[in-house]
This record gives C-alpha cells, structure tokens and sequence, in this order.
DNA sequence: TTGAAAGCGATACCAC
DNA sequence: GTGGTATCGCTTTCAA
C-alpha cells in the first residue's frame, strides 16, 4: 500500500557513513567534510531522499523553530487583502517559512484556528485580520504565541504591529481635496469600529480642522465593501448634492462612490480612496487614492516577525509606515 | 527562556493514567472508558494542555495521513482566484485540514515547492495554478504525492481534476449573442496556452458555426488581465468597429473591454465575461457573464480529494461542473 | 479497558 | 570531522 519511505538512516548505510553525517549534510550551519558530503548527496540522489520536516521540526520544536508561521487573514472579498496577502506569503517563502493558512470568517473563529495552528507549533501567527474585535484579540494574546499584527494594532500594545500611519493618510487626502479649494467635503467610513478607517477618518477630520474648513459629512459604514461606498455616495447625491470633494476609508468603497456618481448624477466631485489596490490604476477608475506602500509594510512584519522570534527586547512596538498620495 | 511545554506525560501524571490513555482520549477511534477520560481532560485543562499535531503526525505519516493539504495558487491579482481560493481553504479548514499556502509566481517555483511541501508530509496538494505548463506538471507528476488539479488537467489524464465545462461556457456566450440577433462577434482570449481559454474559444466558435454564422474575430492575449482586455477593446474599436458582440475568457478581460469601450467608443456592443466574480455584480459593470459554480467546483474538489486519498481506483478523472449563463 | 515499551525520522550532544 | 545515542511528543502494538 503505502511505499516505503527513505530515510536518512536509509542514506547513511547506502553511503556508508553515520546518520549523524546525513543530518550535518542537510543542516546548513554544521561542518562535513566535502568527501562525506559528496557520498551523503550521491547517495541521497540515489535512493530519492528527502529529509522529513516533520521530524526535523519536532525534534528542534523549542530550539530552533518549526519554520512554519500561521497567516490569519479575512475579507478576501476586498480587493486590499488579496494583493496583500499574495505579497506577504511570497516574501515568507522566500525567507524559508512555509505559511498556514488561517482564513477568518467570523470573529469566533480565530482563537480556535490559532490554537490549531499553534499544535503545529507554527513559530508565529501574522494576524491581518483587520476587523479583529478587541477580545478576539485578547483571547489571541492569551495564547503565548508570538504575533505580529499587520494593519492594527491592540490597545494595550502588547503584541508588535505594522500598518501604515492612517492618519497621515487622512491629512494627505485632506490635503489634496483643500488645495483644489473644495471645502465641503464627505468621508465614507469602513466598518465603524475597524480601526484603519477611524485613524484615516481622524486625520482627515483634524487636517480639515487645522486648515479652518467645515467639518465634513461623515457618512457611517459596516464594513469596507463596495456596495456600502455605493449606498453611501447615493446617499450623498440625496441628501447633500452639494457636496464637493469625498475621501472614502478604502479603494473599494471608493470604487463604489464613484460608480454611483457616474451612474446616478450628472455632477462630478472628486473622490479619494485608501490604499492604492491595483485596481486603482484601471483606466476605468484611475482613482486618486493615499497609498499603502506594500511592499514595505511586507518588509516591515518580516523584520519585526525576526524581532519577536529572536525575544527581542523592544519588539512590542508598532512600526507605522508613511502612506503616499497617488495623483490619477 | 522557553516555556517548558505540557507534554501528554504530564498530564498523564497529573491524572495518575497512563500515557496510552492520554493519547486514546485524543484519538476519536479508540476506546477509553468515561472515567478515564474525565480525569484526562480534567487534567489536561488544569495544566493547559494541546497535543503536539508535529509529533502526532510524525507517528501516524504513513497510515493516517498529517492532516495537511498543500495548496498551489497563482495569479491573485485576478479578481476570480482570490475569490476561489477563500472558498476552497475556508473549505479545507472545515472539513479539517490546514492548508499550507504555496503561492506560485512562476512556473519553475512550482516544484520546488512542492518539494517542500511533500518534505512537510502534507497528505495531498491541490493544484489551481491555472497557467502551469505541461511540462511543470510533468514534473508534479513524478513526486508521487497525490494531487487534485483545479481548472485545469493534465493531458494524459493521470491526475484528477475538477474544472468547469468550459467549451459549454463558451457555447452559452454564443447562444446568447445569437440569439440577440448579433453576427459579427469577437472573442478576446485570456493565455493562449491557457487550457481555460482555449475551451472557451473552442466551444464559442463550435456553437457559432453549428449555428451558421461567421467565426469570430479572436484576439489574442498573453494572460488574463484587465488590461489586455481593455487593449483588445482597443484593437477592436480601431480595426473592427462593426463588431457586434464580444465573448471574453474571464472577467477581468471582461471588465477591461467594458471600460476602453465605454470611455473609446460611441458604439455600445454587449460584452460577455466568464467566472462570475464578485465584481460582475458590481452597478459599475452588471457584467452579463457565465458563473463557474465555485461552490460545487469546491466541494468536488473536497470529494475527490478523499478519492485520492483512500487510494480509490476511478481517481484519475476529470469532472466537469456545469456553469451558467448569468445575464446582467 | 489499561499500561509498558517499541518505534516514527531526524538532530544534538558527547566522546573519539 | 566523525560516529554512537538519547531525545523530541505521541501513537500503537502487545500482554495483562
């Protein structure tokens, strides 16, 4: 039934040396002599082996690390977190990790997912799930894993995190709308309690403050979809088609504000989104939007993903990342 | 520095049992009597205690299987596999795997890969790598490590595959457009080598000649982007202006096409996608399009997934899921 | 039903 | 540098 697998004891006896020479030729930081070496790889190619991570991991489980990392992530629906999350697992591979997939639905989920992830002795959990509830997150804090948070970060800053300084977005974008003499401006949240959506919605608010213009229309959403930016721009055209400028929480909700603009009024304010998702570039759209720089934001949690694993000292911290305003 | 971990021998003490028992209590198919049990899990809460699915795995590799599914993506930057993939591993997790994401750029990455992941003793990996060349999936082949392959098969059929009927597809889009009286269409591909594509256009062009009209105009493309699409919409409104209808390969091409005509053109030819992604539902697009059935594609995916496993003899074949014409 | 003991596959520590 | 060996944490025969 099941093939006989090849293991390293098979290869030592095949080459004629110890099993202790096959490990070292596989582990990169010890020493063998290049004959042995050549006789271990032959001999290895030979049998067709490959030396079993599971038993690599379980026996440095502790030391080492497993080289795995759990990836929590949710709302693939939003065109963000995609383009997110393609970058962050290729650059973990690249640094060795095999990424777990940890896909969220509901909040509930995540303590269970993660302490699953955490029998695999997964080294660490990268969390972007962006509408995490603070208690999930308590409960996630409980588990002794090391985390590294990615687009929020917890009140109490307890557990690293990454994410761009959203408030600068919102002044970037408040910016951009008063320097083109509009003063009667709107602001279409995400989910109300999604914390990149209340920091772009500070920034926005205090810049337009800062530069004596009317507070703007804020127009509450439950969530960062493309539906709600459409209801909240239809909602605009209703109630205040006076409106001359709109700065949306994100591209998608963005993406909708526009569209219902088009299709529902003959006027034509500008709109800003948040983020810069690839989509932002369509011809289609070519939204002016604040960009989260990715890549960076993706180097950053590698960074502080090595701080935490090595019990670095002031790795608690939470790293924000300078967002740029993308002219289209 | 490390926490010491609970091991089973712990809780084996702590619960004056034997290991044995601490194990059988975990292990759904063995027999332990309540009593044990109880003082089991009562032991376990009090000292905090989850098995090591490292070790677990380790034992049983071989019999049981790991619990671990490797799963190969590409191309998440169309709208169509994030949506896919959100499914198929919220999926997976429910029916209690964990899938190890392998994000794959290009081609050569991909063995290597799965390389790594074999060496991790996943129990299968699933395959949805839509542009993955013959010759890279040659190469899978001989890993021996069972495969369901996901939009696409391998031509000598030795893998099992689920993928939508995609010459139907195509010949739904033509009926459509037929049936609006439309004669002189188009069809924009997406990869050329693309197994998607080439069913599509196969199918579109064998109803269009069943039906007595003219072949369509093809326009080649080297991938499934956006702006391919749109740049095919270009050479159509230039060098075929009396095109009366358009087929695309998928939705993003679709939504391409859509916008350079919309923005280029006076002229308003209806525009077929294929996938049905999210999107297509948006007010901006209300893309008439046909749906792969993602659900169904999925859970088949998740039945032959246990086929391969149990080591079933009809495995190896290819079901196709029915998609639908989804007018908008 | 239960416990004792033999592995699963690889690594690290210890002598040589 | 190299080879023996205990060990990682758990499961599973095998007797009792």
């Amino acid at each position: 039934m099941s093939v006989k697998r090849i293991t390293s004891i098979d290869v030592a006896r095949y080459a004629g040396v110890s099993p202790s020479a096959v490990s070292r030729t596989y582990t990169a930081q010890h020493k063998v002599s290049a004959a042995t070496r050549q006789k271990v790889l032959a001999a290895a190619d030979a049998l067709g082996y490959h030396p079993n991570a599971l038993a690599r991991a379980l026996v440095n489980s502790g030391r080492q690390g497993s080289g795995t990392v759990a990836v929590v992530m949710s709302e693939f629906d939003n065109p963000f977190q995609p383009y997110l999350f393609s970058l962050l697992t290729q650059a973990l591979q690249q640094a060795g990790y095999i990424p777990m997939l940890i896909n969220v639905t509901a909040d509930c989920d995540i303590h269970t997912s993660l302490l699953q992830a955490q029998a695999w002795q997964v080294e660490a959990a990268i969390i972007s799930a962006g509408s995490l509830s603070q208690a999930a997150t308590e409960r996630c804090l409980e588990l002794q894993l090391p985390m590294v948070l990615m687009g929020r970060e917890d009140r109490q800053k307890k557990v690293t995190a990454v994410l761009s300084d959203n408030r600068y977005a919102g002044r970037l974008a408040a910016d951009y709308l008063a320097d083109a003499g509009l003063t009667r401006l709107a602001f279409i949240s995400g989910r109300q309690d999604g914390q990149a959506s209340q920091e772009r919605q500070q920034g926005f608010c205090a810049r337009l403050q800062e530069r004596a213009l009317p507070a703007p229309l804020v127009i509450l959403n439950q969530d960062y979809a493309y539906q709600s930016g459409y209801r909240a721009m239809q909602r605009i055209i209703r109630h205040a088609p006076h409106a001359e400028g709109v700065f949306c929480a994100c591209d998608a909700l963005a993406f909708g504000a526009l569209d219902a603009q088009r299709l529902e009024d003959h006027r034509r304010r500008p709109v800003i989104g948040c983020d810069d998702t690839p989509m932002a570039n369509w011809q289609g759209y070519r939204l002016t939007t604040v960009r989260q720089p990715v890549e960076q934001l993706v180097k950053q949690v590698l960074i502080n993903l090595k701080q935490v694993l090595s019990g670095c000292a002031g790795a608690a911290a939470t790293v924000r990342i300078q967002p740029e305003l993308v002219v289209r």
